[in-house]
DNA sequence: TGCTATACTTACCCAAAGGATAGTGTAAAA
DNA sequence: TTTTACACTATCCTTTGGGTAAGTATAGCA
């Protein structure tokens, strides 16, 4: 994604631009890079689920939280906890015993993610007739044509 | 997404909770499911950009847009704005004229979305450098193993 | 006469996402 | 002795995401 693994689509609208792009107020391209790559990876449907239930529920079991989250498979979840342990959402304890026994908890930064999150679900609550009716709208909108 | 479209996995877990599900507290299924349907298409990676740059910057064209939205290509940028339109999150006006002149404006719904988002960009840019290093340790304490 | 600008659409293609299914290891319960 | 629980892996396969390139329509400019 990087400027200069752009080919001729990206090199069109660069030269399009004026020629000294003077540098706008305060604004860091190292960092607005990095936010769009974080909100690639942890505005995501799975992601924020976890995040939610876990934030509800606190420290869990894996299987409990496969119940918990609606419709994932087995690998998803795997997968999706993994990379929040990476980013260090949460914490993945694993209890030497058998049957295995592994627990997931947020971490503060987990915790603080899903509050930031509030405001999104409460949205979407919010919203949900409105965006079905104009859904509904748009499509009847296209029949006519 | 539907429970009765679920196969074997899921009919596992749910044959795994006790005889009678009570319902917990208040909640409502249908809602539950329309919001996660809801926040898996909205928290996409170029949602969240388009709707932040609108935001910032109010109305705009399509290749203004296009420029301001890095490293998107035209197809993605089309059919991001379309859905956008669908669910009602902007407008899209045409002016019957040539060379084509489209603008893109965001509603009401959509300002209040990408305000639901402000949170979230909040939090990326806090815990950036956080980020960075948990990601660090684990890729290197997978190393050791 | 031909080029340009704008906002697309269409066709083609590859890579990644993600679902289903089966397998693993082990201790304790039946 | 077989079964079960748990937390995964591994494999296969289909769907979707998303990039590139080329095409379209037309008024106005050179």
């Amino acid at each position: 994604m990087h400027k200069f693994s752009m080919l001729d689509q990206e090199q069109i609208k660069k030269a399009k631009l004026a020629p000294a792009p003077p540098p706008p107020e305060e604004f860091d391209p190292r960092l607005e890079a990095f936010v769009n790559e974080l909100i690639g990876r942890v505005a995501d449907k799975w992601t924020m689920v976890i995040l939610d239930v876990l934030a509800e529920q606190g420290e869990m079991r894996f299987t409990r939280l496969w119940e918990m989250v609606e419709g994932i498979s087995q690998k998803m979840l795997t997968k999706t906890v993994r990379q929040m342990e990476r980013d260090g959402l949460l914490t993945r304890t694993v209890h030497p015993v058998v049957p295995p026994k592994v627990e997931y908890k947020l971490t503060e930064a987990g915790l603080s993610l899903s509050a930031a999150f509030c405001g999104v679900w409460l949205w979407a609550a919010e919203h949900q007739e409105q965006v079905e009716e104009a859904r509904r709208k748009f499509d009847e909108s296209l029949g006519k044509v």
